[in-house]
DNA sequence: ACCCGCGTATAGCCGGGTAG
DNA sequence: CTACCCGGCTATACGCGGGT
């Protein structure tokens, strides 16, 4: 489907009634105000249509804001996403449904603007720019790579500028955290894995832009209110989700499937006193990789005593090779006891673990030089 | 069909140490 | 002194995967 060429179409169809009255005739013929308006829309324009749901919520970030930039406050934060009539980027595609949804007190307030032909996208862009003010920090899940993109787009071929000025993006949270636990980390999978959502009678997102020409062409409305829904629970989700990575990163909460390792290294690299907590706390829980990446945390700050102990454990609990080969360079290089980095590092070949044949050479090599040193 | 941020792997550089 | 080697850090290249 060229949706360029339908774009074009559409606004043709509408141009060819010249007539200002009875133009209006034709739209309002057109456009199905009393569905609408049954779905709990209001007309704010001749084709833009307005809801708003209040859903009264419990566990806002008030203080612990560590994901908002600058000096905003999760008062400024606005939860977006767009139902579009495609994936690609290019310049044909556009949105009809865009979801907003705003923290206030205890209550979050979702807002859908919906258009209900392209020829009214102008004033639908115009809409949808007021309700954006009040929203300096735009949360989204992929929006850095599609929905702000698209947002652009659109304004920029109506003559407008529209730039968002601060983006959280939450997949990276979702790929950070969950990637190495969850299949995938697609919000449907997110929901599921992680906040415990399992969405019932759901629209699959590659059947949205079908259903929306389907409805301009035949005026079909019937799948018309699952994609609302569908955008509904997007935007309900991006709160869960916003909500729970705040409570991770303040240590408030700690889902077992989370990905202590990814967290903890994250937190050490900003200079995060509790990425050591959390890397602690992995290892405890029998994660390997937050062990190491603990002890080699402890080797930069020359807390050699602290890693010592975390390297033979390692070893000893969890055949690690990594650490072998840190004990090996430890006692060869650093404490000049060659036999002691020998001791450590024959382990390796004593386990008769498949090696890759690049780590196997560079053991050999290791242990060529070590028995060299021995032997003179 | 598209974009883009992120994680991972690799190469290269530098400083320190050592053998000859 | 020189030539080399090792380890650690940084820069760059690459590929993945999510949105409708």
């Amino acid at each position: 489907m060229n949706s360029d060429l339908f774009a074009l179409k559409r606004r043709l169809k509408y141009a060819a009634f010249t007539g200002k009255s009875q133009e209006k005739k034709r739209i309002e013929a057109k456009v199905p105000v009393s569905f609408l308006l049954s779905q709990g829309f209001e007309k704010a324009g001749e084709f833009t249509f307005f809801r708003r749901k209040v859903i009264e919520e419990h566990g806002f970030p008030q203080s612990a804001a560590r994901l908002i930039p600058g000096t905003y406050t999760c008062r400024e934060l606005v939860f977006f996403d767009l139902e579009t009539t495609g994936l690609s980027g290019g310049a044909g595609n556009y949105f009809f449904l865009i979801g907003l949804g705003f923290l206030e007190g205890s209550s979050l307030i979702v807002e859908q603007v919906f258009l209900a032909d392209y020829p009214g996208e102008a004033e639908y862009l115009d809409y949808i720019r007021e309700r954006l003010k009040r929203g300096k920090v735009f949360v989204s899940y992929n929006g850095k790579s599609f929905d702000s993109h698209l947002l652009r787009m659109r304004f920029q071929m109506n003559g407008r500028e529209y730039k968002l000025a601060e983006q959280i993006d939450l997949l990276y949270w979702a790929r950070r955290l969950w990637k190495k636990t969850l299949p995938d980390c697609s919000l449907k999978s997110v929901e599921a894995g992680v906040l415990g959502i399992n969405r019932e009678d759901d629209v699959p997102g590659y059947e949205i832009p079908d259903i929306y020409f389907s409805y301009l062409r035949a005026g079909d409305t019937g799948p018309l209110p699952r994609v609302f829904e569908h955008n509904l629970q997007d935007i309900l989700s991006l709160v869960k989700l916003y909500i729970l990575v705040e409570d991770i990163l303040s240590g408030h909460q700690f889902p077992p499937v989370t990905d202590s390792r990814a967290l903890g290294c994250w937190l050490l690299k900003e200079c995060d006193a509790t990425g050591v907590n959390v890397l602690k706390r992995g290892f405890a829980g029998g994660d390997a990789g937050s062990g190491r990446e603990l002890s080699l945390y402890y080797k930069r700050a020359g807390l050699w005593l602290l890693a010592l102990p975390l390297w033979r454990e390692l070893v000893e609990n969890y055949r690690s090779i990594s650490a072998v080969v840190e004990l090996a360079k430890y006692y060869e290089h650093r404490e000049k006891e060659p036999e002691k980095a020998y001791y450590w590092l024959d382990k390796v070949f004593a386990w008769d673990l498949p090696l890759s044949p690049l780590l196997r050479s560079e053991l050999l090599k290791r242990r060529e030089r070590l028995i060299r040193k021995l032997s003179s």
